[in-house]
DNA sequence: CTGTTAGCGCTTTCAC
DNA sequence: GTGAAAGCGCTAACAG
């Protein structure tokens, strides 16, 4: 804990005054190359590194963006963080992330800390505040949601189209013969849950399957819930034969269920998922899924909050998710089993 | 962006002294009651935050922890960072995650990043940087790592004994009576990796197993890394009836390989794991491991950052990972299959 | 108990 | 081109 080398000692040192130093160190403006070289020179010697605190106190910029994220660990939003560090790689700003854990207190308490750290810019995450205590911070920074749709901030919402994703694993299942399709779905306060359950059951519709109501389940977008709705599909004796799940980590939930009844996936049960994790790849059988390139969504996400800083108005388009067929969704077995093994 | 509301507004606006403003902001002094309510009503009706940019300036601290990981999206270390977050949580200290992809030069720059923003302590999670340089940033803020022992800061690390959680495996599968067990390790330049791939070593010799190198593998700890070295393993004529990876992530790859040709787990082959991912709870079948508590050992690095910024001197102890028998090692097959499927 | 006065480390007019 | 000086928003002696 030496005491921290500043703009001023190197100054001092360089023989020069710390505007200069400052100039350079900005490029700010034009110095004279033997200057320059010296405070260069004095730069590296004494190790100095600006202090950013001061900086941003400075010149009115923290040159970080915040990120309200709602559960660090998740592979999910890990993904997309990957992807706002790489859409930040390059422009001096940085990430600042905090968790809300999916409750309205915490994320009012992450903005509060993200505010009261002076972001330049925010980029939200799901969650379950309301768009008010959104719309108040998009008041004072730009702001960029991504997989919610903000009231009154909709062009600042990198959104995907929930429905649409649903609607082609059930199409894939329908062409498969499957007639019995069972659904678990995630939590009513969650947005992208909600459009995900109402495309499955307009998708059914139009297909022109039956949507029994006893098949209709409710998880929490985690492994747990989808394993504890599948047993429970499950002691119904199995009326079904094809099971979607409106996250992937529920279907991994729900492979595990089945794999302890012995219910072989696909011969006997068709499985799928929704997002397109990487793990999703290496389940066994590998997961028919929709993919969300979360990545991407991320990376697009900085972009747009760089492109406001710059003082642009970009406008956001709904992406369109694909299906991707992999192993675990086959043919409809010729008649559904009835009973449990 | 309106004007943002200061400290000054606030005690102007109060009719007091910005000092007045700032001791009740941190409570450092006694103020009477009736100009502390005027005061507060003031700080909200402006809605005043305090600006934590300025306060770090004025007090030299930036209560923010560093924490240079790897890979954000990595489910291992995602659970590590979650458990940061945790042990941090109720101090006043946020942390500011960096990530250094296992590469030098880049974890140099997020250690220098860091550095500017004056973190008052950091966290490191492994990485591949010399510990020269991790020694020299201890220099300035106190430092603990996890998951890599950096010469002369020994009691800082956070460290697990590797070998012994190889040695459980092998003593495992040992008394489930396999004799040809094959190994996939990661990448030489981990610290981490090294240990379990010379625990495993050790440990077939104590168990009186023979250690053939054509059983031997290297992979990096990703997923399709381990998948290759199965499918070479695979490719020899399987002579062996136990597959041991040195991660999870390795073993998930390990489990598609085998998946594809057919080979059942455990019947065929029992294969093992390490870390105790969150997700491996989850494999068909649910994967044998050695659990790592990374969530615990997160949380343990920031309680220990705490502490060493209150001035204690804790010392660190290796934390001894144990065995999680599940579902994917059995009894050795008779007489191990030798041709493929 | 509370106001006054210096800074914390850097940027930025404004003159020279 | 370059230095002097003021100020960013807050805290911490130091007097009262």
């Amino acid at each position: 804990m030496s005491v921290t080398v500043t703009l001023m000692h190197v100054a001092r040192e360089a023989g020069v005054s710390p505007s200069t130093v400052s100039r350079i160190l900005n490029g700010t403006a034009n110095v004279t190359p033997d200057k320059r070289e010296r405070v260069e020179a004095v730069i590296h010697r004494l190790n100095f590194t600006p202090n950013v605190q001061a900086q941003a106190l400075a010149n009115g910029r923290s040159f970080s963006v915040g990120v309200l994220t709602q559960n660090i660990s998740s592979p999910f939003y890990g993904e997309t963080l990957a992807g706002i560090e790489r859409g930040l790689e390059g422009s001096s700003y940085h990430p600042l992330v905090v968790s809300g854990h999916w409750h309205a207190e915490q994320e009012q308490q992450a903005l509060d800390l993200l505010m009261r750290r002076r972001v330049d810019a925010l980029i939200v995450l799901g969650g379950v505040i309301e768009d008010a205590a959104l719309q108040n911070v998009a008041a004072r920074v730009p702001l960029v949601a991504v997989g919610r749709d903000v009231g009154g901030l909709s062009e600042r919402c990198v959104l995907i189209d929930n429905r649409a994703g649903i609607r082609d694993v059930v199409r894939h299942l329908a062409e498969l013969g499957h007639r019995d399709v069972a659904f678990i779905a995630g939590l009513e306060s969650q947005h992208d849950a909600v459009e995900r359950r109402e495309g499955f059951e307009a998708a059914m519709q139009e297909c022109g399957l039956a949507l029994r109501s006893e098949l209709m389940r409710a998880g929490d977008y985690t492994e747990g819930s989808g394993e504890r709705a599948t047993e429970e599909l499950l002691s119904l004796g199995r009326p079904f034969t094809a099971l979607v799940c409106a996250n992937d980590q529920m279907a991994l939930g729900a492979r595990l269920a089945l794999y302890r009844r012995g219910v072989r996936v696909p011969q006997d049960v068709s499985l799928t998922g929704f997002d397109d994790l990487f793990s999703s790849r290496y389940t066994t059988p590998p997961l028919t899924t929709v993919h969300q390139a979360v990545n991407e969504l991320g990376e697009l996400a900085a972009q747009t909050v760089l492109r406001l800083l710059a003082g642009e108005q970009p406008r956001m388009i709904p992406y369109i998710p694909r299906l991707i067929v992999r192993e675990s969704t086959g043919p409809a077995p010729l008649s559904p089993a009835t009973g449990g093994h």
